[in-house]
DNA sequence: AGTACGGCCGTAGTCAGGTACGGAGTCAAG
DNA sequence: CTTGACTCCGTACCTGACTACGGCCGTACT
């Protein structure tokens, strides 16, 4: 089926991985994929292999990962160090429910000012700008919604 | 109250606001905030019209919004076109429903494979590991999710 | 032989939202 | 009148995840 993939120049191989060019030798670069060595004539062939290793990386980056997370995944591949997976990944849960009730929060605040606006009558001040304006919309600990605001 | 803040240095007011001082620069570099003229002297000094400014800012940041569109509703801040206000607040509404779509959506993933794992005996291949290297965990269009993954 | 396409490689640029640095000026206290 | 803290200003740097550029080389088609 990817026969063909065996052999395929970087060229194919990123578009077969659904990716640049650029991204493959950035991916190298960081580590997250082997280089392959050069055939002769000087061109590195890309296998079935390295598009897993693609994959694998494109997967669990949708799950939140960023690349150094992954690259720690990387090392666990081989599938033996359940427990170590596990950490990473319900830690990374943790993360993902906190970004979901700042979500949340965020959702509830906006559905307000944008129903309220559309029920205010003209010449009364935009209840958007004054909520803006005024007080803070929470008491301003600034400490969680850190995932929404600046880090 | 305040009284104190009508003739506050960049270093107090920034403290005042709760960011730092090069944080103050940028918004006035970015024209989010105005330069106030110099005291003879050449010291500048800011006041409570300052610090509600800065609050602004970061009220809006905590919703979602980013500096250009802080910008935006600065724009606004007469309060008097409430229906600009409203269209910028609703689409970034919209982009907060998308958001928690797709997180809740990684929320659901990531705690099947941790419960998964939980459960698995002992030298059974990691189901963590195994999803991120097998076939993709969602059809992998790579447009829905742009907002977890790279932008 | 010429030329066009692709690969190879290192370096540098992009975006957001800051953060840090360095030299010069200014202010208040001792 | 000096010390030390602070301000002013421009510029450079940071993180993350790419993206682009430029120069060289090897292969393929004509």
């Amino acid at each position: 089926m990817d026969t063909f993939l065996d052999q395929a120049t970087i060229g194919a191989f990123a578009q077969a991985a659904g990716v640049g060019v650029e991204t493959i030798r950035f991916y190298q670069r960081k580590g997250l994929l082997p280089v392959p060595a050069k055939a002769p004539g000087g061109v590195r062939r890309y296998g079935p292999v390295d598009l897993a290793r693609v994959r694998f990386v494109k997967t669990s980056q949708r799950l939140g990962f960023n690349l150094d997370e992954v690259a720690e995944l990387l090392q666990l591949d081989d599938g033996t160090r359940c427990d170590q997976a596990r950490a990473l990944a319900s830690h990374k849960l943790v993360d993902v429910r906190q970004k979901l009730d700042d979500l949340r929060r965020i959702e509830g605040v906006l559905a307000d000012l944008v129903e309220r606006c559309a029920a205010s009558t003209a010449d009364v001040a935009c209840p958007i700008i004054a909520s803006l304006q005024g007080a803070q919309i929470w008491q301003d600990k600034a400490d969680t919604l850190s995932a929404q605001g600046p880090p």
